[in-house]
Order: C-alpha cells, then sequence, then structure tokens
DNA sequence: TCTGGGGTCCTAGGACCC
DNA sequence: TCTGGGGTCCTAGGACCC
C-alpha cells in the first residue's frame, strides 16, 4: 500500500502558523514579482480566484471581499516542507519526497490499521508544525493521489463524498461498489497524469468520470494518447507501475529564470541579471555535485504588452564540463551579447544548465584542448574546487550574494530590476533576526 | 500599468550510419 | 518508369506535474 500525504494549500499554511489573524480569511499567496496568484487559501478559492490567475484582476477583491495577497517566501516554505517530511518519514520504511508539499509513502511491511496511522501522521504534522494535510491510501501511487484527492474534497465540500473519507482516505479498505461510487463522482481530470489537453479530448470522445476512464479500451488509449495513459489507467485499475522513489537522480537539467521589476533595454544591466542567474545555477549545481557542458540563456520580451516588437532569442553555449562559477558566467554572458539587440523591452531571461554529469567522473578526464603535460591542470582544478567551497560556505552563512563575481554588481543596478515582493512575509524560521517575538 | 518558476517524460522527425 | 531498409542518436516541442 502507499500513501500520498500533502498540505493542504501549503503556502497558506505556512503563512497562517506564525500569523494565526490570517485563519478563515481569504488569502493568496504571488509568485515573484507579485505577478500571479500561485496558492490559494479555501476562502480565497470560493471567492473564485483562479490558479496562476494574475493579481490585478483580482486585486479589487481586497477592498470588497478583505482578500489578502502575500508575497511568496519560498525560504520560509522550503524550511517548514523539511520539517513536515522528516515527521512523515517517521511513519513508513521508504519515502518519496514529490514535492514542496507532497510525498509519497511505501507501507510495505507496515502492521497495523493504515487509516489509525495515517490519522496518527496528520495529528502530529499538525501538533509539530502547525500545517494541516491530507492522506490518502491506495494500492498503487495514482490511486494514492486519487484518494488524496477525495480525503481532501470531502474535507472541504461536505457532501461531495461520504464524511468518513474525508481528512484521510484509504481505498484499499473499500468494497468494489465504494469505489465505483467514488470513481464515479470524480471528473476525469482530477486524476494524476490526466492534464488540461487529455481531459478535453477524453471528454469528447465520451470519457468524463473517473470510472468510464477505468472501463475504457486501453489498447485504443494507448494507440490515440501515448503510453503514460495506458499507465495511468493501469494504476487505477490497481496494477502497479510506479514505484516510490527514494532515492531520485541528480536533476537533468538546473535553471534560474524570473521576470523583471521593470523591463530592461541595456546589456549591461541584462548582463548583470544574467550574471546573477548564472552564479545561482552554479551554485546549485555544485550542490548536487554535478558539472554542467552546456549553458542555455535566454531572453524575452513580453507576449502581453502588445505594442512592443518581440523579441525572444535563446542560445545554447558549450563549456568543457565545470560547475565553476566563472566559468559557467562567461559563457551565459558571451551567448547574451551575441543574441541581444538593442531597442527591446526585455522583461524575463533565464539561464540553465544542461548535459550535466557527475563531478566525480569529470575529474581526472583531460579535454582536447588540454595536455597532460601541462602542470598546472591538477593544481587549477584543485584550486578551483577550493575556491568554490569557499564562496558557497560563505554564501551559506550569510545569504546568496555575500561573496560574488563582479561582473553579478558591476553596475550596482540588479536591484533596480529585481523582482518586487512588497508583501513579503518575514523568514521566521531561517534567520535569526527575523524570528517571532513573543511578548508579556 | 500589472500575467510564475522549476522540473520530468514521451514522441516525432531529421541526420547520419552501414 | 523505377528511387532500400533498418538502426541509432539528437533535438524540439508538447503534455504533464506542483
Amino acid at each position: 500500500m502507499f500513501a500520498l500525504v500533502d498540505v493542504n494549500n501549503m503556502y497558506v499554511s505556512c503563512e497562517r502558523v506564525f500569523r494565526p489573524s490570517l485563519i478563515g480569511r481569504p488569502v493568496v499567496v504571488l509568485s515573484n514579482n507579485d505577478g500571479a496568484c500561485i496558492a490559494r487559501s479555501n476562502e480565497a478559492k470560493d471567492l473564485g480566484v483562479k490558479m496562476a490567475q494574475p493579481w490585478f484582476e483580482v486585486r479589487h477583491l481586497e477592498r470588497s471581499a478583505g482578500l489578502i495577497a502575500l508575497s511568496a517566501n519560498f525560504e520560509l516554505y522550503g524550511d517548514m516542507s523539511s520539517r513536515m517530511m522528516t515527521l512523515a518519514a517517521r511513519y513508513a520504511p521508504r519515502q518519496e519526497i514529490y514535492s514542496i508539499d507532497e510525498c509519497f509513502l511505501d507501507f510495505e511491511g507496515v502492521r497495523g490499521d493504515l487509516v489509525d496511522i495515517g490519522r496518527d501522521l496528520r495529528r502530529t504534522v499538525l501538533q509539530w508544525t502547525g500545517l494541516p494535510t491530507s492522506v490518502g491510501i491506495g494500492p498503487t501511487k495514482t490511486l494514492a493521489k486519487l484518494a488524496n484527492h477525495v480525503a481532501k474534497t470531502a474535507d472541504r465540500k461536505p457532501g461531495t463524498y461520504p464524511s468518513s473519507v474525508a481528512q484521510v482516505c484509504h481505498f484499499g479498505q473499500m468494497s468494489r461498489a465504494e469505489l465505483d461510487d467514488i470513481m464515479r463522482r470524480t471528473e476525469v481530470g482530477s486524476v494524476w497524469g490526466v492534464g488540461r489537453k487529455t481531459t478535453a479530448r477524453l471528454t469528447e470522445g465520451g470519457i468524463r468520470t473517473v470510472l468510464d476512464l477505468v472501463h475504457a479500451d486501453v489498447s485504443s488509449l494507448r494507440r490515440q494518447f501515448s503510453v503514460v495513459l495506458e499507465k495511468t489507467v493501469l494504476e487505477l485499475r490497481g496494477t502497479s507501475c510506479l514505484d516510490v522513489d527514494d532515492a531520485p537522480a541528480p536533476n537533468q537539467q538546473i535553471m534560474c529564470s524570473r521576470s523583471f521589476g521593470e523591463p530592461a533595454t541595456e546589456l549591461a544591466a541584462l548582463t548583470e541579471i544574467v550574471s546573477g542567474f548564472a552564479s545561482r545555477v552554479a551554485e546549485k549545481l555544485r550542490a548536487q555535485q554535478s558539472v554542467a557542458g552546456a549553458v542555455r540563456v535566454f531572453i524575452t520580451t513580453s507576449p502581453f504588452r502588445r505594442k512592443d516588437a518581440q523579441h525572444s532569442p535563446s542560445i545554447t553555449m558549450l563549456v568543457r564540463p565545470t560547475s565553476d562559477t566563472r566559468v559557467l558566467i562567461a559563457a551565459a554572458v558571451r551567448g547574451l551579447e551575441g543574441m541581444y539587440r538593442p531597442g527591446f523591452n526585455y522583461v524575463k531571461a533565464g539561464v540553465m544548465l544542461v548535459d550535466l554529469g557527475s563531478q566525480a567522473q569529470s575529474q581526472g578526464e583531460l579535454d582536447l584542448f588540454t595536455t597532460a603535460s601541462e602542470p598546472s591542470v591538477d593544481d587549477t582544478r584543485e584550486a578551483t574546487a577550493r575556491l568554490m567551497t569557499a564562496v558557497d560556505a560563505l554564501n551559506q552563512r550569510f545569504g546568496f550574494g555575500a561573496v560574488a563575481v563582479a561582473s553579478t554588481v558591476q553596475q550596482g543596478q540588479a536591484a533596480r530590476y529585481a523582482s518586487k515582493q512588497e508583501r513579503r512575509s518575514p523568514r521566521y524560521t531561517t534567520r535569526l533576526a527575523e524570528m517571532a517575538v513573543a511578548r508579556a
């Protein structure tokens, strides 16, 4: 049996832990640049705020309905997440951390009533971290996901499902008839792996509910869609195709991209921005002990600014596999210089590291352009590694940017283009100076 | 005025090989 | 007029996830 544990409205719930006055009120958390709603409390959902909806479209609800908007505080959410994950991990021999707010548990070998275990997990996480969770249990990961959806919906919208499955829902304990009933009440788009496009095509073919999908012909689905959907259907029927992955491979690409606080037109400003993004991805790269063989850079104008001329170039720069911030910045900037054109309002940029390999493997390899007879090769490599380790340690301790390559700050303009975060809450759990203070 | 950021996997099609 | 066939590798693009 598998469980899927997830935090209800994660970002909003994290904010509420430290500001209980937000409880019961409509709250949204905004994306970088305070652009769009990326998390909504149940009250905000009831007001009709949609996922990823632009803030300016719902802003009027601030006055008319008391909607509260906060800037995303990822440092806080990341820390709360790791506390929650640590607690959840105690309940099963294997855990897969699937996203910032969800994990799968594999109950193989676990004895006892899984519903009781699920309820205990919920209680403990709530008491120790303040975060409300839902738990779905089923014989496959896809069914556990679906059970989680049912647990959450039953809690939020009474009457949709039997009240007994609210908060913790265990499909493995149900009769076929009970399960069919739930699947009949659930839209096919709620299934993990069935997105907007697939939903539209399935509906067109008369497949509207989860039960319809379970009864559909797999081989024709495979032909019309893909093996992905075929697996999904098999999983819904109880045949496990996906295992809990408790030792995920390192990422195959690492990206940093962001929209600017205001459009940038000058190469100098873009150079500074892109250099900053390159430092960030380089740090992430070293954190997973990888090296990159290529750097992809893009800049883009805004398709929403209809009257602006559009230009959205991208380029991939090859490098000798490295994790050296200086090399990666240099490659990114060279790429930028090659594709930049004056006269455009660029609103967003990004740097992506691809062609990743393991650091250990790349060590000792010489590239075509270096000969083994050069005495300095190993010394240089060693010196670079030590320098980067020192930079990472300093930035870890004093905050990202404490030590930086000069090109990231040369113009001193980065702040001007930085994303707006006008409503960010304190980083209560990760910065001493921002800790919550209790007053008598 | 204002429209997220970070990932994965699959597939189709082209280049290239013998 | 007739214009191989089977294989691999790579890339771009699409769909999905949170």
